[in-house]
Parts: C-alpha cells; structure tokens; sequence
DNA sequence: TTCCATTGCGAGCAGTGTACGCAGTGGCCT
DNA sequence: AGGCCACTGCGTACACTGCTCGCAATGGAA
C-alpha cells in the first residue's frame, strides 16, 4: 500500500472538506496525549472533531496511516536543533532531544518502533541526523547504521523508562505490589545476584536511575560512533 | 494488581484442571509465532486447546497476564548461554542469543518493550546478565544501569531490524511500493543528504544491514560497559 | 445549466476482551 | 459414608473496536 504522503490531501471537484489531515491528526496525538494511545480510536478522535466516524475515511484510508501522521505531527512540532558545528555536541543534543519528545508524548515510542516513519517530518529529522554524521568520514552505508545505532538505543531506553514509570513509582511500592513474590525472589537463593540487586541497588524505581541509564549509555554509543 | 507468578496455579480443592497455564502459554506461542501476535485472541487460543472461552479465565486473569506467560515461556525455552569466565565474550554472546530468540519469535520484542517481564525464565536470563557484568567493579546500581544499557540496545535493534524486514524485502522494492514519493525525496533538494544517501547506499533493506548495525553497535556500547 | 466526482455520515458487520451465572466435579471434614 | 462447597468448564451477553456500504448533498468544470 502507497504510503498516505504519496496521495494528495485535496480532490480538484466536490465540496470543500469540513477538516484536514493535520486537523485529524492534531486531535488524535491531543488525545493520545491526554489518555493514553489506547484511547485513540476512529469513533472518538471523530467526536473531538465533531464528525461522523465514517467520515474520517476520507481523509485516511485506514487507522495506520492515523497513527503514520501522528508521529509526523509531532516531527513537525518540534523541529531538529540547528547544528552548531561540533558534531558530537550535536549528536548529543539530537538525542536529548528526540528524548524530551518521546517523554512528553508517552506513545511516541512505541508507535514509531513499529513503524518506519517516513513522512516529511520525519525525514527533517533524518537530515539532521545525517548532518551530525557527515564529515566523520563514514561512507553512505556507515552513516546509516551508526544513525539507526543511536536511534535505536535512544529508543529502547525510552520505552525502558516509560514502562518502569507506568509501573510503579518507586521500589518500596513496586515490592508491595509484587507481594509475596518479590519477598521470595529478594530472600530466595536461586537468583543470588538478582537478590543481591534488588537488596542493595536503590531499585529500578530510583528518582534519577533513567537519566543516568540514558546519559550513559548514549556516551558510549557517542564514543564508538565518533571514533568510528 | 498483583503479578500471575505470586498467585498460585493449583487450587487445593475441586475437579482436575484439563489444562493448565504452561499449555496455554505455549498455545499462544505456537499462534503468535506462525501467524504474528494478532492472531492471538482468547477464543483462538482456546480453540486451539480445544476449550471454551470463558474457560481460559480459570488459569489467567486477563490478557496481560497470557502475554506475560508468553514472554516467560520462551526464556524458560532457551536458557541463557552458560558463562565462560570472558566476561566481553560472555556479554557478547549473551547479546548475539538475546537476538536470535527475538527473531525466532518476532512479537518479543515488541511484547517485552512494552511490559517489563519478572517471571522466573527471564528472572533467569537477568541473572546471566549480572553475572556477566559481575566482578568490573561496578556497584549493584551501576550493574542494572549496564545491563539495561545493553538490553535496551538489542531491543531497539530488533525491533527496527523487524520493521524493515515487515516493511519489504530490499530497496528496489520499497522504493516501487512508495511509488512517486520515494522518486520525489530522492530527486529534490529538500533533504539534500537523505537523497544522497538514498542513491549511495545499498539501502536501508541490503542483506547483511541490519547484521552489521547490530555487531558494531553491540561492540561499541561493550566498550563502554567493560571501560567502565 | 448540467454533470458527476467528492464529501458527510447513519447503519451495520465481524471481530475483540471480559463479566455473569449455572451445572457438574471431587477432595476434605464430619 | 455422606455431604459440603470450592472449584472447573463454559454458553451467553455486553460494550467496544476498525472498517464498509450506500445514499443524500455539494460545488467546480464543461
């Protein structure tokens, strides 16, 4: 199937349109935002717009390409930071970036892990990136893995950090919850260095734990890709 | 809600249980591996246990808990690698077996990024990865940040290695299914080097990509972990 | 002015996860 | 030995989902 972008918005004869694509995908990321991506459904983004459900098939041809145009509103948002020249500075403002997105569109994530976005939004995103890499002396092909790299732990960590947020807010209320079971695996001997963890670490749950999971690892990733 | 591993499977009194919890995890395996995640509804896995509907809910209480009883039952399928003293080999091969699995059950990654699993299979595999970074002389919260860092990494590679493989079968053929719009990004100058690399590279779908993006990407955050 | 591509949308279809209630079973306690 | 009752299996139903069909209304092009 044709990606959406590669069909026109408008018809040249008929009515005008009551709404748009950008109107329709405006509403759902104000939705998924709000309430979660599990509240994003046809019936209910047309009632924020004050339209017929069936209507919103003519703008769409199907709730994927929705979801296809929510991930690029939110390209188109926020937009990449200008580089300032310095390549790993840059890189390292990319990812906090993208970062901050993902975090304040919860969905985000998720949505675009499982499909390639390759709308106009995104593919800004992708020149930047792109732009950061150049003159590093990698060909074509390297600057796209060492890109996908980085994109991809930058990722992952989100989606790590998201669940853990949703899951409990610190690890004395996560044990609650796990109740007899995460007593047995913190006094139990068949896990001993899970026990050893979970007794001594501050826990998953721990206030700046993501921050320093993500710092880390991106500088390492940073170190490789620069030195490449 | 508490976890399905601190409620017990068997109840003391009443008739034998025709089925029991592992046969229907491994049910949804069986659908989600031949016919994708989808396919996974409660009435197909019953009928394919040849039970009622309703039947299903004596055993879990409720979806999350099937998909959580899904992820566990492939790490008790394939136990972690045995360590052998290396830890960088350890590590690496731990990374190399993590992805293989996820790629023998394409729905994992997706499953498991959205749902931190305790189970004991993959309270198992966490034990491996501790003891992996056991004895780099990180604190027990450096551990987890490490192992995270890794583990986040793989699933974030998998699952962009999974989108390109769903998305089509090599670059010829993408840029036919995106029709005008892919001739439209590569001819103009709006994404000057997104266009460059389009026309250099083999392309996002060359056969060998996504083995290399994973090799140099793992290889670059164990330098960081094993530097410390 | 006529034409007809296009829009809005009510109704309906096939599918989903899950709650309820009832019949039947069989281990435990008297 | 007998009966209690916690338990299992499951038919039915509810509220929801994405999506299609068909029809009336619109308004630029010919």
């Amino acid at each position: 199937m044709e990606p959406i972008w590669a069909r026109p918005e408008q018809a040249a004869r008929g009515p005008r349109p009551a709404h748009s694509r950008a109107a329709v995908a405006a509403a759902a990321v104000r939705i998924a935002d709000t309430e979660g991506i599990d509240a994003v459904s046809m019936r209910r983004v047309a009632a924020d717009l004050g339209a017929g459900t069936a209507s919103l098939y003519r703008y769409l041809a199907s709730k994927d390409d929705l979801l296809d145009l929510m991930v690029d509103a939110v390209a188109r948002e926020q937009p990449p930071p200008d580089p300032t020249g310095d390549r790993r500075a840059d890189l390292r403002t990319l990812a906090d970036t993208t970062r901050a997105v993902m975090l304040r569109h919860p969905w985000l994530a998720a949505v675009q892990a499982s499909r390639p976005n390759i709308g106009p939004g995104s593919l800004r995103w992708l020149e930047s990136w792109l732009t950061a890499v150049d003159g590093l002396g990698l060909d074509a092909d390297e600057m796209l893995t060492a890109v996908d790299t980085v994109r991809l732990f930058i990722t992952g960590a989100v989606l790590g950090e998201l669940a853990v947020r949703a899951s409990g807010l610190d690890m004395n209320r996560w044990m609650a919850e796990q109740g007899s079971y995460g007593d047995a695996i913190a006094a139990g001997d068949r896990y001993p260095r899970v026990a050893h963890v979970m007794r001594e670490a501050k826990g998953p749950h721990a206030g700046d734990r993501a921050e320093r999971t993500f710092a880390q690892g991106i500088e390492r990733i940073l170190d490789g890709v620069v030195a490449g």
